[in-house]
RNA sequence: GGGUGAUUAGCUUAGUGGUAGACCACAUCCUUGAUACGGGUGGGGCCACAAGUUCAAACCUUGUAUUGCCCA
């Protein structure tokens, strides 16, 4: 067979300029990326850009410590991404933003990793050195710091991760401890008790995360409080108010009884005498006392008839403590779940207990010690106990006798099952009891203002982002109570106090505590030993008179002294007092930025930080928190591994979140198929100028009016970019880059002007106009891009302009010329776009019964004016007919076998039309 | 249990009282020449639900559900 010789198709595909690049489709990510953050790391690229950013208007994001326990999870990765995106686009726009990374080093659960290390090499924490202890802390510390520094690195973040700041560092530790002086030295600090969880075997307070519950039985107790006044029912006078426990132990230190003011009461007899208690809890409370019924001839209390009203207790007769009349304080707490409804009140044993006897100026007796028993000293049961001890409580037990014996116990047996607070490392159960803490008074005027007010005012002169944040950081500050700062734990900087023995003064001498603050700054927080006290005391002062304190300071004040040990220390002589920016998730409204408030509040009179952004909480694909137990977790290292750093950067920068948003297999797919529209944007973009010079450029003025238009529309993005940045919304900033690309690019102007670029000759001025404007959308995009994508855009810079030239990540902000906006213009091609999209729905049928194929085969008629434009071109159709009506039919014109143009000119098929012709000819 | 947010198409999201929009995905057609790509067209929403205010409600009010954060 030969070919027919009518048709001698000639191959004109040489002759056509098609784009050209290196730049492949398949991203590779997961491989591309370390080799560039390789290179970044070695040119010390953080640095580098510190010098050429000197001098610059500054932009201080102070980052919020991490906790350096455990791998980089997905909250970790978006708080990072979204805080390099600011620092980026801050740099983009030309400031000098630096990026200082820290972690919070200090505190228990630190602490309790190591000592979990020794109980499995079976060795007591108790038996090891202080110091030593302290040393492996600071280890373990170290370790996690290191590790997440790489994984973070592996993130793209810029940041000066040679140079972070740690709470540990020795002169971080002495800035908080001189912190914590100035809080002294201006009388902000106070020693007072709370309540905190005790264990009487191990003798120390217990954090929550120490304590586990189990279930165990307890002895209940219902115990008559005679009323002995009551002044708004004096009737009452003589009834018994009946309480209800399961810790029979506190009722030798019983000060007061509580009610609901919501709840109903009634009053009935039982063999001569009358009860008070919950209406509703009626029936248990009979069958406890093993009675069938009673006489409710009393009816209900009256509200209001237990105001005011006073009670003894059963005890009275013991005289001293035990003869002071109760207070019946109302208690909203007071719920009718359980019991009888009124609840009987001991300050140092019970949350509720101390708040409410607090606010009534009961303050408590610290009656039991250390180890479980009554002081000493104490009218009843002194030197007895331990209070935990079974036995002790037991019906039968010294507690139940004495109460029966005074006629005080109604009833009492040992059956109460109940989950009950015990402490993980001895098995034993434990107390809440009252211990001597130090705090910072919320209400205390010192210099004009109280620290509550000052904090409200600093929060109504910051900036929230998004606005919602104010309300919940000033509920929080307006309802918080004082500030307790100690902790009795070892691992933690040491509040470096000395008191008076006998009293609850602190030392307040300036002398002293320089001393005190070189010592902390040459040994860390081991300089606060019992050896060096004398020493930091001087020749004014005996240690003998002074007692030292030996609690540590809530890691709280640590993370919020950072603005101080980072910003003003001058370690850093980059950055200033005080931050621009601080930006972390949601939960830290209650943490870090209350924090920090409160301590800069309280020594620098203001907040450390002009705006604060929040983001919000990672769901998982459905909106449910994710957790390793439902195993819908998402591995952020995982993900970089498989999809790459910049497909999670993506992620991060779409969803909006500044609200909780989901990730998941779906969501991803969705980002790496818009990954891959931007990155086949910039490919084309780089085929599309191979080869381009400066000699090629063409003036705007001399462009036609599609490309004028483009520049208008660029310009336009422009202004919403920066507004973007400024708003910090990034998921605008993205989606207002993609739409661009998608729409306005890839789907209209590229489109268009496929024509141009690969028959036009390479003299034609439209091309040369059209590809001098590929050249601004490139350099543009490209930096537009490069805070988002920041290894793909260094992939598309070094594809264009080589390896050995400057990263894309030292440019500034894209130059697009303002005189670009020409509305006028753009308000006649939005009416052009119109026009074509009519066209292209009424070509559609023809393509649909395969009339035609291409919609070059169509001409078509317009009913409106098209001044200069060639609608043609525009509408990608072979002909364009004006005033007449609207349509769209097969054209009979030939197809140039090099544009596939079919135009009168050209004789047949295959054959050319006459700018082809001039192109090959020529 | 309390406080405080969220809920718009399969996904990501615009939308501050006047006919609910966009990108992507999906279906389908075109494309020798952006080809592991590109273009066209189309379907798809009781705006979580229920009451109320209003001539008119995704939007204002109240409640419910689901779900998050903080606290108890």
């Amino acid at each position: 067979m030969t070919e027919p010789a009518d048709s001698p198709k000639q191959d004109y595909r040489d002759s056509v300029f098609l784009p050209k690049t290196d730049f492949p489709m398949k991203a590779g990510l997961p491989q591309k990326e370390p080799g560039i953050l390789a290179r970044w790391q070695a040119a010390d690229f953080y640095t580098e850009l510190r010098n050429r950013r000197r001098g610059r208007e500054k932009f201080i994001l102070h980052d919020g410590p991490p906790y350096a326990n455990g791998d980089m999870h997905i909250g970790h990765a978006l708080n990072h991404i979204l805080k390099d995106m600011v620092v980026r686009t801050q740099t983009l726009l030309g400031k000098d933003a630096p990026y200082v990374p820290g972690w919070d080093c200090h505190g228990l659960p630190i602490e309790w990793k190591v000592e979990e290390q020794y109980r499995k090499k079976k060795l007591n924490k108790d038996e090891v050195p202080a110091v030593e202890f302290r040393a492996e802390c600071r280890a373990y510390a170290q370790n996690w710091v290191d590790t997440q520094r790489e994984q973070l690195k592996r993130l793209g973040i810029n940041a000066d991760w040679d140079n972070p700041y740690l709470t540990m560092d020795f002169q971080a530790e002495a800035t908080i401890v001189a912190e914590l002086l100035k809080f002294a030295e201006s009388g902000q600090l106070y020693r007072g008790a709370k309540p905190v969880m005790w264990s009487p075997v191990e003798k120390t307070a217990l954090a929550e995360a120490e304590v586990e519950y189990e279930d165990i039985v307890s002895t209940q107790i219902d115990v008559a409080f005679e009323i002995v006044e009551a002044p708004n029912e004096p009737s009452l006078v003589g009834a018994f108010a009946v309480i209800w426990t399961t810790t029979p132990w506190t009722i030798p230190v019983n000060q007061a009884l509580a009610y609901g003011p919501e709840v109903d009461y009634v009053v009935s007899e039982v063999a001569g005498r009358r009860y008070i208690y919950a209406l509703d809890l009626e029936a248990a409370f009979l069958s406890r006392l093993g009675v069938e019924s009673v006489d409710r001839g009393y009816g209900p209390l009256k509200t209001g008839g237990l105001v005011d009203a006073f009670v003894r207790h059963p005890m009275h007769h013991l005289g001293g403590f035990f003869a002071k009349p109760r207070s019946m304080l109302a208690g909203d707490f007071v719920t009718t779940e359980s019991g009888t409804g009124l609840v009987h009140m001991s300050p140092d044993h019970g949350e509720d207990d101390f708040d409410l006897c607090k606010a009534n100026g009961i303050d408590p007796v610290f009656a039991v010690e250390g180890d479980g028993k009554y002081r000493a000293d104490w009218l009843w049961l002194g030197g007895e106990g331990s209070v935990i001890n079974p036995k002790f409580n037991a019906p039968d037990g010294p507690i139940c006798t004495a109460l029966r014996e005074s006629g005080g116990l109604l009833a009492a047996s040992a059956d109460y099952k109940h989950s009950y607070p015990h402490s993980w490392r001895s098995k034993a159960k434990v107390i809440y009891r009252c211990t001597p803490q130090w705090f910072v008074p919320m209400d205390k005027a010192t210099v004009g203002a109280t620290l509550r007010e000052k904090a409200v005012a600093a929060i109504s002169d910051t900036r929230f982002i998004p606005e919602k944040g104010r309300n919940r950081l000033s509920s929080m500050v307006e309802g918080r109570p004082d500030w307790v700062l100690s902790r009795q734990r070892a691992w933690g900087v040491p509040i470096t106090l000395f008191v008076k023995k006998g009293t609850n003064q602190y030392l307040d001498d300036p002398a002293v505590n320089a001393r005190i603050i070189a010592g902390v700054r040459a040994k860390g927080v081991d300089g606060w030993s019992e050896e060096r006290a004398q020493e930091y005391l001087g020749p004014d002062y005996a240690l003998a008179d002074y007692e030292r304190v030996t609690d540590i300071l809530d890691v709280w004040f640590d993370s919020g002294c950072t603005h101080a040990f980072v910003l003003e220390s001058g370690r850093w002589p980059d950055l200033q007092w005080p931050a621009d920016l601080y930006l972390e998730g949601s939960d830290q409204h209650r943490g870090w930025f209350q924090s920090s408030l409160l301590q800069s509040c309280g020594t620098r009179g203001r907040a450390p930080y002009n705006a604060v952004l929040t983001h919000g909480f990672t769901m998982d694909q459905k909106g449910m928190k994710m957790s390793k137990s439902l195993g819908n977790t998402i591995n952020p290292l995982d993900l970089m591994r498989d999809s790459g750093a910049d497909i999670l950067r993506l992620w991060a920068l779409t969803v909006d979140f500044t609200e909780d948003h989901r990730i998941g297999k779906e969501i991803l797919q969705g980002v790496s198929d818009q990954y891959r529209k931007l990155r086949n944007t910039f490919r084309y973009l780089l085929g599309a100028l191979d080869g381009f010079s400066d000699p090629e450029k063409v003036e705007v003025a001399d462009m036609p009016e599609l490309e004028r238009y483009m520049l208008h529309l660029l310009a336009d993005m422009d202004v919403k970019l920066r507004q973007a940045v400024d708003d910090f919304d990034f998921n605008n900033y993205v989606r207002l880059l993609t739409d661009f690309a998608n729409e306005d690019l890839s789907a209209f102007f590229f489109d268009i002007r496929k024509d141009s670029l690969y028959c036009d000759a390479a003299t034609d001025p439209k091309r040369m106009a059209y590809r001098t404007v590929l050249d601004i959308l490139f350099h543009a995009l490209v930096r537009y891009a490069a805070p988002v994508l920041v290894f793909t855009s260094e992939e598309v810079w070094q594809t264009r302009f080589g390896a050995d030239v400057d990263s894309v990540h030292f440019s500034d902000w894209p130059e697009v010329d303002a005189g670009w906006i020409d509305t006028k213009l753009a308000e006649n091609w939005g009416r052009i776009r119109g026009a074509r999209m009519l066209a292209n729905e009424l070509i559609e049928p023809m393509r649909r019964n395969k009339e035609i194929g291409s919609s070059l085969e169509v001409e078509y008629s317009y009913s409106g004016d098209a001044g200069e434009i060639d609608l043609a071109e525009i509408f990608i159709v072979s002909t364009v007919h004006l005033g007449r009506e609207e349509g769209a039919v097969k054209t009979a014109n030939h197809k140039c076998g090099r544009c596939w143009r079919h135009l009168p000119e050209v004789v047949d098929d295959g054959a050319l039309c006459g700018r082809c012709a001039d192109v090959v000819g020529g």
